[in-house]
RNA sequence: GGCUCAGUAGCUCAGUGGUAGAGCAGGGGACUCAUAAGCCCUUGGUCGCGUGUUCAAAUCACGCCUGAGCCA
């Protein structure tokens, strides 16, 4: 620990592994989607990236769902990860492993962890007692409950009380390493405000936590004890490792960790902070594994203000969302209008309006009345211009040519919001100019050659702009270097190498002289309802 | 109860000592290449409240209110 990662050529990157209780909400599709997006923006820099997803399936929780639906564990977990699957097709995820904590190499994966952990004398049999939660796995304090012990999560479970022998990892011992990692890596929990949570949680003392629990057959049993079933959370952040094997090799921790190890960045949500930012890394030094290179607990998300909840009835969607405006508009919303990091609100006009005013409307139409000029006025191909002769003062050559430089540093801070309002500064200076040179006059003028520089500019813009806007929004960057006659898939997982970075990402890249497509509107604009 | 973050135009936010800003939405105008899009102009804010420091405060200090969160 300690050592900052060396992150040569490649990239690993997680989603949290989601809990299979029910089919994903929306709050899971925004963290996949941001993870998505921070893969793809390395793939476009040539790394070999390894994105991971996958679920949880573990726990008393989920052994009572599917008792309730009639339905065996295995089943149950089948079904909703066959959801899972599904959305992330639609929203178009180009994960590169789902892992599955019910997976038999992840139990091998389990196993040796556990062993190694045991071996460093970290776990130890304790007893416990106390109001248990199911819905949260997790241990109550009887003063935090609600009313008729109910816990203050989910409102309308009570808790239960357990009297337990079991086993407990010593976290305690732990507290002054993990110390000495926030303070040698600022960076290592973001953002700030979820790094101080996390400082003043370790700095008040740790406690030792259990590890196992008894009365449980869903989940693996405790090597040691196989009467215990390991708790769902020791089982559950190692499928981050099991992730990481190829999919017919051999499973063993150093098979695991050969290549991508240690994970570049979790993303999370701000709810499961604390087991990413101390249990996980507590248990990784306890095993002798390096420790990720950074944790990102991102915002919720609600709906018109309010916090979304099957109890408030007022949840959004995914499926249903994705189904009426595709992968791209909701990648865009989500990431443009909210800061990542910071709690983020859905509201349908402004929705609508963001997508309309910026995709179809800025970006949409400057493609589409661009090439429809190029078409009358330059035989639709691509004007021959050099672009190293356009004068540096040309508003769009000095825009273009810092864009991906901030727009860089802006996804690897993972300021998605930034590098979309970056891009889009481009695209709104380019329909400036258009209406400040009117090439549609120069041509009636003759002004043949003034036009066609005018043209230029702004194509090579637009192309820019799709370029650097690709990982947001794969399909309409396919769709514009369509039209511009370039044919790339952006879903390609080789695209760093097809459509090298530095290259593209440089303004005056679009050759020229070569025969543009059909002006086709890439994004039509949504209707307000009534 | 302790702590953290936030509170700036109708909406989403930038601005951390020197005469209040952007995008969207609303209103008006000129143009016509374009998805009735784009461009120009414009309405709109005692910068949560109060007290203080300062020549000067959205910006600093203290107190309070509201919202979100972590902890007890």
């Amino acid at each position: 620990m300690g050592s900052e990662i060396n992150y040569k050529d490649t990239f690993s990157i997680t989603t949290p592994l989601y809990y299979v209780n029910d089919v994903p909400h929306i709050g899971s599709a925004y963290t996949t989607i941001a993870a998505d997006v921070v893969s793809r923006f390395q793939r476009l820099q040539g790394k070999a990236v390894l994105m991971i997803t996958g679920t949880d399936e573990h726990g008393q929780k989920i052994q009572r769902t599917a008792e309730a639906r009639g339905k065996s564990p295995q089943d149950h977990c089948d079904e909703v990860v066959a959801s899972f699957k599904s959305l992330w097709q639609r929203l178009n995820i180009a994960y590169d492993r789902f892992s599955r904590t019910t997976a038999e190499r992840h139990h091998a994966i389990v196993q040796e962890f556990f062993q190694r952990v045991w071996d460093n004398g970290d776990i130890y049999e304790g007893h416990q007692q106390g109001w248990y939660c199911v819905s949260c796995e997790e241990f109550k304090e009887e003063r935090d409950l609600l009313p008729e012990k109910r816990c203050p999560i989910h409102v309308n479970k009570t808790v239960e009380w357990r009297d337990e022998q079991n086993y407990f990892f010593r976290l305690s011992k732990y507290q002054s390493q993990l110390q000495a990692l926030y303070a040698e890596r600022p960076d290592f929990i973001q953002p700030e405000s979820r790094r101080n949570e996390v400082l003043s949680f370790v700095d008040r003392g740790l406690q030792d936590f259990s590890i196992s629990r008894i009365n449980l057959d869903w989940g693996f049993p405790v090597p040691t004890a196989p009467e215990q079933t390991l708790y769902v959370w020791f089982d559950a952040l190692l499928g981050y490792v099991t992730a990481l094997l190829d999919p017919d090799e051999a499973p063993s921790l150093d098979a695991a960790i050969a290549r991508w190890w240690p994970i570049h960045i979790h993303l999370i949500g701000k709810d499961i902070l604390r087991f990413h930012a101390v249990y996980w890394p507590a248990m990784l030094m306890s095993a002798g594994l390096p420790v990720p290179g950074r944790v990102f607990g991102h915002g919720f998300l609600t709906k018109d203000g309010q916090k979304m909840g099957k109890s408030l009835g007022n949840t959004l969607d995914p499926v249903d969302l994705v189904d009426r405006h595709g992968a791209d508009a909701i990648r865009y919303y989500f990431l443009k209008e909210i800061e990542f990091g910071r709690d983020g609100d859905f509201n349908e006009t402004r929705f609508i309006n963001v997508l309309n005013a910026d995709l179809a409307n800025d970006l949409g139409n400057l493609l589409n009345r661009t090439l429809k000029m190029a078409s009358r006025y330059c035989q639709g191909q691509v004007p021959n211009i050099n672009p190293a002769e356009i004068s540096p003062e040309n508003d769009l050559k000095s825009k273009g040519e810092i864009l991906a430089h901030t727009v860089k540093t802006a996804y690897e801070n993972l300021a998605f919001n930034q590098a979309c309002e970056a891009i889009l500064g481009l695209v709104r200076t380019s329909n400036k100019f258009l209406d400040e040179k009117a090439p549609w006059t120069l041509y009636k003028q003759g002004q043949q050659a003034e036009t066609e520089a005018v043209l230029y500019a702004v194509l090579e813009s637009v192309r820019l702009a799709a370029y650097l806007l690709s990982p947001i929004v794969p399909g309409l960057a396919n769709a514009i270097y369509s039209q511009l006659g370039l044919a790339v898939d952006f879903n390609h997982k080789d695209i760093g190498t097809v459509c090298p970075y530095a290259e593209h990402s440089r303004w005056g890249y679009l050759p020229t002289q070569h025969p543009l497509g059909e002006a086709q509107p890439i994004f039509q604009r949504i209707e307000l309802p009534e």
